[in-house]
DNA sequence: GTCTATATCGCGATAGAC
DNA sequence: GTCTATCGCGATATAGAC
C-alpha cells in the first residue's frame, strides 16, 4: 500500500500548488517517480484520486472536530474548533479553492460532500446553541438569533480562507486568526455584561 | 463587432452552465454557430475570453455598486448593494465558482482583480463607516468595530451566493435573501435603542 | 471576417512483458 | 506491482482560400 499513498501525498502537493486543472496523471506519476502505467494500476483514473484526497480530508474532518462529551462546550472550544479546520483546510487547500467546479464534476462525490457538511454545519449549530443554553451567549435557546449566529460562524469557518487567498500571498497565521478575531465579533455583543 | 460580443456572451453561458474546464475553444465556437479559425479571429484563445468576461464584470461592478453622492448612505442602500452584487455575481456565477483556480492561472488578470476588489471592498468599508457617523450604527466612528462589522459583510456580500451554491441546487432568491438578513443580523446588535 | 484543413501536442487509458 | 510501448482522442492554434 506504499505506493498508493505516495501517489495520494504526491498529487495532493501538486494539486495544492498548481491546482487540479494543470495536473494530469502523467505529472503526478513523473513526481512520484513511477511510471503512468503503474499510476493507472493504483487508481482508476485522475477523479478517483481527487475522491479519494476528499476521503482523507473527511476522516480528518470527523477525527479532529470533535466536540467534548463530557462537558458543555466553552467559547476557547469553539475557537479551539475553527483554528483546526483552518489547518485542515489548509493542508488541502485546493478543495475550496476550486471547490464548486470538482463537485460538478462528480455528483457521486458531491453527494457525498453535502452530507459530511451537513454533519459539520450540524455540530457547528450544536456549539451555538449549547453556548447559548449555557449562559455563555445571552440568547434564548430557542430564539431565530441562534441560526443566525451559527450559520455566521460556519460562514467564517468555511470561507475566511479563500477570502484571504484571494489576495494571492500564502495564508499567513495573522490573517487566519483574523477569521477568529472575527468570529468573536459576531459573538461579542451576546457576551453577558 | 458583433461575433466577438456574441463569442462573450455564448461563452458565459456555457461556463457558467460547464465550467471552464470542461468548455473549450471548439465548444465555444460551435455554440457559438462559427468556426473554430474565426473564434481565433478574434480571441487570441481562451484565457483571452475569460479575461474579457472579467471585464464584463468589472464594468457592471463598477456601474451598479455606486454609493449615492448626495446624501448619506443608508442601511437600505447597503442591503441594495449586496442585492444588486447577488444578481451580477449570479450573471457570472462560473467566477466566483472556480475564483482562485482561474486567478492562479493568469498574473496579469489577478493583479488587476485583486486592485478592482480592493475598490469595492473600501467602498463597503466607506458605508459601514458613513451609517455610524451618521447615527444609523451605534458603534464610534473611529472604533475598530467599524472594520470588523465590514469585513463581516463584505465576506457575506462575497461568499454568500458560493455557501448556497454547495448544496448543489440552482441559489434561488429566498436562499439569497438570507444572505442580506445574515448581514442585519450582524448589524442589528448597534442599531439604536 | 469567415471558412476549411491541418499540424502539433499532451492527455487518458490499456496491453503485455517482466 | 511495476515497467515500456502505444493507441485514440480532443484541444490549441495556424495557414491559406474565399
Amino acid at each position: 500500500m506504499k505506493t498508493k499513498e505516495h501517489i495520494l501525498s504526491t498529487a495532493l502537493q501538486l494539486f495544492n500548488e498548481q491546482g487540479t486543472a494543470g495536473i494530469s496523471t502523467n505529472h503526478i506519476a513523473e513526481a512520484a517517480g513511477i511510471s503512468p502505467g503503474n499510476l493507472y494500476y493504483h487508481y482508476r483514473n485522475k477523479e478517483a484520486i481527487i475522491r479519494a484526497l476528499f476521503e482523507q480530508l473527511f476522516a480528518l474532518w470527523d477525527t479532529k472536530l470533535a466536540l467534548p462529551d463530557d462537558r458543555l462546550p466553552t467559547l476557547d472550544d469553539l475557537q479551539g474548533l475553527v483554528r483546526t479546520n483552518f489547518e485542515i483546510m489548509w493542508a488541502y487547500r485546493f478543495v475550496y479553492r476550486e471547490l464548486l467546479a470538482l463537485l460538478r464534476g462528480d455528483a457521486a462525490l458531491h453527494e457525498r460532500f453535502v452530507m459530511i457538511r451537513q454533519r459539520g454545519y450540524e455540530g457547528f449549530r450544536e456549539i451555538v446553541s449549547l453556548l447559548a443554553q449555557s449562559g455563555v451567549l445571552n440568547v434564548p435557546t430557542s430564539d431565530e438569533t441562534v441560526d443566525e449566529l451559527a450559520d455566521l460562524c460556519w460562514l467564517i469557518s468555511e470561507f475566511w480562507m479563500p477570502t484571504i487567498e484571494i489576495n494571492g500571498e500564502a495564508a499567513s497565521a495573522a490573517e487566519l486568526e483574523r477569521g477568529v478575531t472575527l468570529m468573536l465579533a459576531v459573538l461579542r455583543p451576546y457576551f453577558p455584561d
